[in-house]
DNA sequence: TTGTACGCGTTATCAG
DNA sequence: CTGATAACGCGTACAA
């Protein structure tokens, strides 16, 4: 009695029915519409006004099931929700990709997967709902994605902590390089006491940041040893202020490895009432819109994020098509943005 | 010569080659692998054995083909990634229709639906790639939606403005009620010369809190010319703040549409040199992590959005298997949450 | 309880 | 250039 809901509703027209609709067979319809050039130009108008007419539309699962393609990307995001949504550099990272396959006819199925173990995202991924995989914020001990790297093609966002593996697409920034212009720029300014609240250290654009912080302190001969690490969000970011300033109170300059987590120092630095950049000149990561519109607007190393966005993208669907010429590592250009904080 | 990658990628173990393995009819793996009860123990033994064995995974597609259900859900936004990053209530939303999800064995696909005209998010969705959409930030002209509601169940974040559309299932909070309640607390501690920053005209949740601010005023026989419409956005906000306090410099209270409005208010009012709450008080409406972390901690209509985005999903999940007394309007409940800006 | 056989909507192979 | 016909992998009446 209680009939199931999608019963009630009108069924999608078929192949099959258009073909009977132009008077032809299916065959003849499917190849119409998938474009192929050796049709009648008569047939082929026929067809089309009877696709037109039922509104006919392929079937994904049947299309498919016999393409073995589901004309489909995951977009992987081994992170909460809220951090996910929280960033406004994930913000750009997806525009650049939606950008880039708005001008194919891939989809784009996002899977956040902090919240169930992984396990649930692999047995989608697995079960042949996508194409291919795009990942970001992947994090060292993510084990999942040698396993999903068998399985189809995958471009990763931020260079895979395992170099060894080298047949890892990936698109990136030199982020050592990136920090090394950030931090250099505090000394050039004359700062002497630089500290840094840094990436997680289990990411490798956490590690390669501070990489490049302490390569030009140790290079201007200034001591390292203000650094506390955060998680790239801006509560951690606070509390890891909290601790530095407590620790070296005399610093007159910090490195921010993102510039979510800079808004959160900057929060920490006016609650004690130092001023940005007399008292603290701050240089952040990313050049995000959060950048600008900071309480003090910020100096910044500013990277392409929706452009690295577009570039994963591109790479997964050039690899899609068998493009065997596809580079391995793209590396995108990062330079410095000098607003007020330092 | 130019192998297309997916080619030499070790294909996934079907239902066939499980049979084989376990010794059995493909009929029964598959009873097996759906649960049925009247299988032989040891037979459902022999066949899970086969299936960790050669890491069987049901084809999606084929299992579509044949099922006539995708065991896929759509979120559709029709707004722009950055407006739908931007705001921690869409993140809220998510996550609550997350969590719903995670315990069932449903996915979520996610269509953000401003780049292209929509066209091909009505495409997807007709072509069958999902069992029933969410829609949230619903605006007026959206007219795809009505299209939509015929092919597929359709649950609303917000009422959907054709109220005649009494079949509708939408969850919602009473946004004039918890506007009443706003506005009202800002007369109640004395302001007299209260304004508004709206949301959008086109959106029930902008009107009907519009609605609500108004009726207070009125019955407080207070003037209500005080007022600036906007578009849930930070920069919409300040510039809508700019404009009403050159032509009402002598406002002494704001009720703010969204709590991320108000961060973009706050930040005129500073800027202006005016103090929250001495000079100008605020309430804003949302109660959003945006809120007790704003400059001023905001005082604001608190509403569930995260359990919003449960009950969204549970209420579409219910309509999915054939559950006939799924109410069509949940409304949730708000209220008051009074901190420095009021 | 288990197996056989057919259908789901498309694509692709092969004759014609 | 067009039309049968066989997959694609799975669910499910129906029969045994």
């Amino acid at each position: 009695m209680t009939a199931s809901v999608r019963q009630t509703r009108p069924a999608q027209p078929t192949l099959e029915m258009v073909a009977a609709e132009a008077g032809v067979s299916r065959a003849t319809v499917s190849r119409v519409v998938n474009g192929s050039t050796k049709v009648n130009p008569e047939i082929v108008a026929a067809v089309n006004a009877a696709v037109e007419l039922l509104h006919y539309l392929p079937n994904r699962a049947a299309r498919s099931l016999a393409n073995r393609r589901t004309q489909a990307l995951a977009l992987v995001v081994p992170e909460d929700m809220t951090r996910f949504f929280g960033d406004p550099y994930f913000a750009a990272i997806v525009q650049g990709i939606t950008r880039r396959l708005d001008e194919s006819d891939y989809t784009l199925n996002l899977l956040v997967a902090s919240s169930d173990p992984q396990h649930k995202t692999m047995r989608y991924l697995r079960s042949g709902s996508a194409d291919g995989a795009l990942i970001i914020s992947h994090h060292t001990g993510d084990d999942f994605v040698a396993e999903l790297e068998t399985t189809m093609p995958v471009v990763f966002g931020g260079r895979p902590e395992d170099d060894s593996d080298t047949d890892a697409y990936f698109v990136d920034v030199d982020n050592a390089e990136g920090a090394e212009t950030g931090t250099q720029h505090l000394v050039d300014i004359g700062r002497r006491r630089i500290g840094s609240i840094t990436g997680p250290v289990d990411m490798s654009a956490g590690i390669d940041r501070f990489t490049g912080f302490l390569r030009t302190l140790t290079r201007a001969g200034l001591a390292t040893d203000a650094i506390e690490h955060a998680d790239f969000s801006v509560a951690g970011a606070a509390a890891a202020t909290r601790k530095l300033l407590e620790r070296c109170p005399d610093i007159d300059a910090l490195f921010v490895a993102s510039d979510l987590m800079a808004t959160g120092v900057l929060d920490v630095l006016r609650e004690q009432g130092r001023v940005v950049p007399r008292d603290v000149a701050i240089v952040g990561f990313d050049d995000s819109p959060a950048a600008a519109s900071a309480a003090v607007p910020l100096t910044t190393v500013s990277q392409p994020s929706e452009e690295m966005g577009f570039a994963m993208a591109d790479t997964l669907l050039r690899l899609l098509s068998g493009d065997t010429t596809v580079p391995h590592r793209t590396i995108m250009p990062t330079y410095l943005v000098v607003r007020d904080s330092a």
